[in-house]
DNA sequence: GCGACAG
DNA sequence: ATCTTGTCGC
C-alpha cells in the first residue's frame, strides 16, 4: 500500500496534542461499509526492544479474511523509536512503524483493528482515528484497558456490552469476549459508529480469546518478530 | 495541588 | 509495554 503523509512525526509533546485538535474534526463516525460487505480485516500490533540507550519499535500488520478469519498476508517492519509513552500520545510513538509495515502490505484491507483506543480518547483522537484517517480507511480501536470514560460492568456472558461515556458522549463500549475476563473496550477509529466498531470487533472474536482474531495474530507474530530481532549482538544491520 | 493515565 | 515459572482451572 501506498500511504499517505498528513504531517511530520519529529514533532514535541506539545505540538503532538495540537495535531490532535487539528485532525480530531476529520473523522467520520458514520459506518461506511456495512459489515456483510467486509470481506478482509487487518489487525496492528507493535513490541518495543531496548539494546542499551536506544529502543526500536517492531510493527506488524495480518491480514486476514472475513468472516473466516484465515491469514492472506502478514508485513513488518522495524523503526527506531523517536517519541516517548505518553498518554493520550501513543499514535506518535507507534506510528511511525505502523505505517512502514503498510507500505509492505499488497492489498488493502477493507477495515482495521488495532491495539488500542480510538475515539475513547481525552481529544477524541487516540491511536485508531489517528492511524484510520491516515490510512484513510474504517478502524476500530480495541484496548485491554480504559484511557477514558465511565462505564458499568457488562453482564458476564460473551458479546454483553455497556457504553462507555466521557463527559456526557457515549466514546466507545465496554464489550465481553470472555465470561470470566474484564471487558474489552472498543471505540470507533475512522469510519465506523460505536455500534459498527464494537459489531466488527465481536465478529472477529474466535472461541474463548480475549482479543479479536486479527489483533491478537498481529499480537503473536511481533512478539516472535521481536524476539528473533531481539537484544543481543545484531548480525548486519536493521530490520526492513 | 492531587489523582489518573491506551501501549 | 517489560522483567519472568510454574501453576490453578475449565
Amino acid at each position: 500500500m501506498r500511504i499517505r503523509e498528513l504531517h511530520r512525526w519529529d514533532v514535541s509533546p506539545a505540538e503532538a496534542r495540537a495535531l490532535q485538535a487539528d485532525l480530531a474534526p476529520r473523522v467520520r463516525l458514520e459506518d461506511a461499509v456495512p459489515l456483510d460487505a467486509v470481506q478482509t480485516v487487518a489487525g496492528v500490533d507493535n513490541t518495543y526492544v531496548k539494546e542499551g540507550d536506544a529502543t526500536t519499535a517492531h510493527a506488524v500488520v495480518v491480514v486476514l479474511s472475513f468472516p473466516a478469519l484465515e491469514i492472506i498476508e502478514t508485513a513488518f517492519a522495524s523503526r527506531p523509536v523517536a517519541f516517548p509513552y505518553v498518554p493520550g500520545l501513543l499514535s506518535f510513538r507507534e506510528a511511525p512503524a505502523v505505517l512502514a509495515a503498510f507500505e509492505q502490505v499488497a492489498a488493502a484491507p477493507d477495515a482495521v483493528l488495532f491495539d488500542g483506543q480510538g475515539y475513547a480518547h481525552p481529544r477524541r483522537f487516540g491511536l485508531a482515528c489517528h492511524l484510520g484517517l491516515i490510512l484513510d480507511l474504517p478502524s476500530v480501536g480495541c484496548a485491554k484497558s480504559r484511557l477514558v470514560g465511565r462505564w458499568e460492568e457488562p453482564e458476564r456472558a460473551f458479546g454483553a456490552q455497556t457504553p462507555l461515556v466521557d463527559r456526557g458522549e457515549t466514546v466507545g463500549a465496554a464489550v465481553r469476549t470472555r465470561p470470566r475476563r474484564a471487558p474489552l473496550f472498543v471505540s470507533p477509529g475512522h469510519k465506523v459508529s460505536v455500534a459498527g466498531a464494537v459489531g466488527l470487533a465481536l465478529a472477529c472474536c474466535r472461541d474463548g480469546t480475549f482479543m479479536p482474531e486479527p489483533t491478537r495474530l498481529a499480537h503473536e507474530a511481533v512478539t516472535a518478530r521481536g524476539r528473533a530481532a531481539g537484544p543481543g549482538p545484531e548480525p548486519g544491520g536493521a530490520a526492513p
